[in-house]
DNA sequence: TGACACTGAGACGGTTTATGTCTTAGTGTC
DNA sequence: GACACTAAGACATAAACCGTCTCAGTGTCA
């Protein structure tokens, strides 16, 4: 049995597919959901824009948790970070959901992705994978590959490339490879590069 | 240059895949069309009922001139008939309007193709393809035979049965030559065979 | 130039819809 | 029986939408 959080944040997610995020009321994410009005407020005071927090919030949760499953068994630095950001773009090319807001609120979801949603991306990113990451480099230089890592993963997969496909390990490898000189593991510090 | 009425008929259409028929705002349609508001209401006096239906006339009327156009050479009554339903079968499944809005809004478009707007349909069907069944029938069984081709036509693009497929011209003429020996050409009428 | 038709912008009052809070009564649990 | 949780819905407030209207700007034709 899913929690009334759960239950409401499932709502909210196939009410602003079905209504986009500006028409959406909260009547209609509580009778989606099945719960009453009070219910959802008593749950997630604020109205709506706290429910997409939390529901942005679970998402990226979801997200990161899915991938580490996948990227556990890395052997090596180069190895992880290709494994990272192979998973983390075919894991955004397959969430439909993300495909339906890309394509009915253009704007709002890009902002998301690449604006005032790019905070959180990388602070969940980093919460997620600097423990992956620490075994290799220091909390500074994890934080900031972690940084760069996203919004180039975030970037491919918004506008692919003709020179990288991130979702291909061969591909993503040679991408890869060029930044192991600049994050020499345990060695240089990123600013000591630039 | 589109006239104003297209350009507002047109960007109907665009808001009401976007939003919803019950969601959309008066206001949409204007800014999404480059017209103000005033305007609006000066050309379709009424506004968001006049509109759609203004609309559905509109698209009503392109689909059957379309129609004309594919069915214009037929060579027998048969042929003509075989043609007409088979057009029509293809020309509904490649409306992506449609299939936006049947996916979107079920209820209201089905209500448009089954029930209230059967009607309009049919009155609007009568009017382009009598023309082209009066040399085989008089007027009365020309209006019910394009009522019952239009009903079944619709039905069958609804939904599919494993008997006939009225977009392959094979399966339509084995669908229509049995109702041939009903609507006998400038012989027997409907209501003798019933 | 002046009459005319048409338009965008936006003000207006009235109505509908949504919001957020609150109370009440019902249900299941410990 | 105390407790936590909930649905239903009343309520006042706020926001959105509606339909109409005025006004000023623009282009056209005589």
């Amino acid at each position: 049995m899913l929690s009334s959080e759960d239950k409401i944040l499932d709502a909210t997610r196939r009410c602003c597919e079905r209504w986009g995020i500006e028409r959406v009321t909260v009547d209609d994410i509580a009778s989606e959901a099945g719960v009453s009005r009070a219910t959802l407020y008593r749950l997630f005071p604020g109205g709506k824009d706290i429910l997409f927090e939390a529901l942005r919030v679970r998402e990226l949760d979801e997200f990161f948790t899915r991938m580490l499953t996948e990227i556990a068994g890395a052997e090596s630095f180069e190895d992880l970070l290709v494994r990272t950001i192979v998973t983390a773009t075919l894991e955004l090319r397959a969430d439909e959901h993300l495909a339906i807001m890309l394509a009915t609120e253009p704007g709002e979801t890009l902002g998301q992705l690449t604006a005032a949603g790019v905070p959180r991306i990388i602070r969940v990113a980093t919460t997620y994978l600097t423990p992956l990451v620490t075994p290799y480099l220091d909390d500074r230089q994890s934080a900031q590959l972690i940084d760069v890592l996203a919004r180039a993963t975030i970037s491919y997969f918004l506008a692919p490339s003709e020179h990288f496909d991130l979702g291909d390990p061969v591909s993503a490898r040679s991408f890869i490879r060029p930044l192991l000189s600049v994050f020499h593991p345990h060695t240089t510090s990123l600013n000591d590069s630039l």
